[in-house]
DNA sequence: TATAAATGTGAATATTAATTCACATACTGG
DNA sequence: CCAGTATGTGAATTAATATTCACATTTATA
């Protein structure tokens, strides 16, 4: 019965991690002490060599959660340079890291997370609103080089934007992955890409 | 010190209604017997001369939403004939209810009303899919009648339909009302009208 | 009016889950 | 190698909360 002994550092994150995935699966409430810990092989107390609280616990999965998405952002940034390349391949990573961890709507929502934590809220808020922003900026790059109309604002495109993956989401968790989200997201981007779209008229739309 | 009995019946709409608020307000999570039977000047036990668990009341809620979400789609059938009319005013009409009831996307997402409950998790998504597929139905007359794009696959609008609230509400309830929901939708309607309808081809978004 | 059923009360009970604590054992620097 | 610190363990504590129960009172009914 060797005892794992792992420094507080990189038990920090495999904690963040583990209760990001048990949030994934069975949602904010469903978060314990005791199973997390179980599912990083120590003990319940031993938590708390690590994190003060389960708040603190919770603190850090949401800085995971926002690592994860603004890296997306920088993966695409590096991946394409048109913008509307960009946005679709946003879609996709966007929409897998919803269907990997469901966590992030369940986070974004739950409101559990955030009963009686203002500074909290105001984090999500500041998270969501920082991915906008960056959607927002590629969006303002494309009206930039021509390629998206702009006539519309970034910034009501980008919440549609995020409008494409959300629902799908739901429906997929829901109906237990028999809501195609492929598919939804395969027709919705195109249907959104030529609504933004500059050029070219309406003849591809029909 | 007169005791108030009132009849189950109507106790039990009395006890959905206030469960349904403070969801709205605190989260699923938040809502406890003790706060529900306060809510309407009982004793906790009460409660349960009129629901057997807190999971009954529970799925009460769920009906009670039900019954909102089909309720706004009459509605707008009955007071417009025009479909891209009905489903700009239930857009007006579900913005409503998400921001009077935040409960709605609570409900939905935070997992903790179905984790362990396979069967609610089923009826919430016969909820959603109910009202996407009268979504869908209006799409599909719009496309009957000419004045939406007969290219495009109603289920697939639906789904966008729902993403130009959700997102939104999300915003609007993270932001403590400082989002400006209505602004939002207001800009992301003629945004989504123009892109379905047909005729008139791109010029109107210019 | 008398009796049963329905509704409400307040005190117990039981369970779940976070947190603390005293102790054990591995790692690290001198 | 020794001492101190970091990490892990298991038992105990505490708090919250759903639920039950015995009793009270109002309403309905025969």
């Amino acid at each position: 019965m060797s005892i794992e002994r792992i420094n507080t550092e990189k038990r920090q994150e495999q904690i963040a991690e583990a209760a990001l995935n048990l949030i994934a699966t069975g949602g904010v409430a469903s978060l314990n002490m005791a199973d997390l810990a179980r599912c990083i092989g120590i003990v319940p107390s031993a938590i708390y060599r690590h994190f003060e609280s389960k708040d603190k616990v919770l603190d850090a999965v949401l800085d995971l959660l926002q690592k994860r998405l603004l890296g997306n952002v920088e993966i695409v940034r590096r991946q394409a340079s048109e913008p509307l390349e960009q946005l679709k391949r946003l879609l996709a990573l966007h929409i897998r890291l919803i269907l990997d961890y469901q966590a992030l709507p369940r986070l974004i929502f739950s409101g559990d997370i955030y009963a009686g934590h203002p500074e909290r809220k105001k984090k999500i808020y500041e998270i969501v609103g920082n991915y906008l922003g960056k959607v927002a900026d590629i969006i303002r790059e494309g009206q930039t080089r021509g390629s998206i109309n702009p006539a519309m604002e970034p910034d009501m495109l980008s919440v549609v934007f995020l409008g494409l993956i959300q629902p799908t989401a739901i429906l997929w968790h829901l109906s237990d992955g028999k809501f195609d989200a492929g598919k939804q997201v395969e027709r919705a981007w195109p249907f959104f890409c030529e609504a933004i779209r500059v050029g070219k008229s309406a003849k591809e739309s029909a």
